[in-house]
DNA sequence: TGTACATCAGTGAACGCGCGTTCACTGATGTAC
DNA sequence: TGTACATCAGTGAACGCGCGTTCACTGATGTAC
């Protein structure tokens, strides 16, 4: 080794981190690459050392991204359970931070578009996430997976209007329904069926 | 007039419906206004004699694509309610045709980073299409506008999720949650209150 | 009715710029002796 | 321990391209007489 040991990882670990909060900030196609590397700390040149394309950079970044949102939430569902969840999400906190925030919410319309093997890792840790909320979902549920996948939609959808609009009186408006429809959700189906 | 009267007007419009056709289906910073241009039939310099900028065309066309929307919705809640809504949203043929379908969906994400005037302009919208959501959400509900709000988001939510994940049977599964999650929101909300 | 003119929506080439990508080169470090 | 060398992560200029935007010009049409 020329450099440190482990010198490249870390460039490549900081190339990963600038790339997936710059894309959650600012979308992927309005995204350049000179601007992630400069947050990485480093010069244009050094990107392709490191990966073979954007789409690259966006697949990797985006694992990245979800891999620690599983893992935080892991945190909160293990503390607070699913009104935990609800809570820590549905946040004016989240809503004005999305370059640290959920990647769904910041990149779900840009990641239809992304490539299949791109979507697929996507897929992948979305049915993980669903499989970890759902392990909280009430257990008279019909079908907890699929409770559990409304429920992140129903987040998702919530985060993005409040984020979408101006004022913000309407804005904690939309994500005070949404806390109280998320709740709702998980309410009812622990009700026996009509 | 040199030219046929409402010829200027039909070309603007013809504009206006490329570009929210375009925005939806690639996303706004993807969608160069050339290619905007060519689909309305016209070349590059003839944008600027209509609009002043692409951040112009980006509030007109969306504006023009959700008033399209509330007139849609209109027509299928005075028809089949707010049932009717929720099988009409969420829907494949939704989910495979982003460039005539939701703009919140296909846009929610970018809207959010363009400008206050844009912004303000969905924000008028999204609370009128809420309005004339409310108006058929039961009476008994404690907030009808909140769950008005609280069904859009988990619609929107759900179409997105539904967009991004590959794999049609996934995808479908998601779209089947998405449906009774939103119809349990609208029930449960006619409850009496716990 | 026929002709000359004024109008202006639209044309298409060009501007500077930042994009994703390539590449010849640098220079700090670990290794060999 | 000191010096020469090999390595390779990173530098930074350059590539062609499409972006948003500008502008001198065209030519089809309505109007004036």
């Amino acid at each position: 080794m020329r450099y440190e040991k482990g010198r490249r990882d870390a460039s490549r670990e900081r190339i990963l981190q600038a790339a997936s909060e710059r894309f959650r900030a600012d979308g992927i196609a309005a995204s350049g690459l000179s601007r992630v590397m400069k947050d990485a700390g480093l010069t244009n040149g050094a990107f392709y050392p490191h990966f073979e394309s954007k789409a690259e950079l966006v697949r990797e970044s985006l694992a990245s991204a979800l891999d620690t949102q599983a893992e935080q939430m892991r945190h909160i569902l293990a503390a607070d359970g699913l009104d935990g969840l609800i809570a820590a999400y549905l946040t004016p906190e989240h809503r004005d931070n999305p370059q640290v925030g959920c990647a769904t919410s910041a990149l779900a319309a840009e990641i239809a578009r992304e490539p299949q093997e791109t979507r697929s890792a996507y897929t992948e840790r979305v049915a993980a996430l669903a499989k970890q909320v759902a392990a909280y979902v009430p257990p008279q549920a019909a079908d907890p997976e699929a409770t559990a996948m409304a429920l992140l939609a129903t987040c998702i959808g919530t985060l993005q209007i409040a984020r979408a609009v101006d004022g913000a009186e309407m804005s904690d408006r939309i994500l005070a329904a949404g806390r109280e429809a998320a709740r709702t959700i998980l309410r009812t189906c622990a009700l026996p069926a009509t």
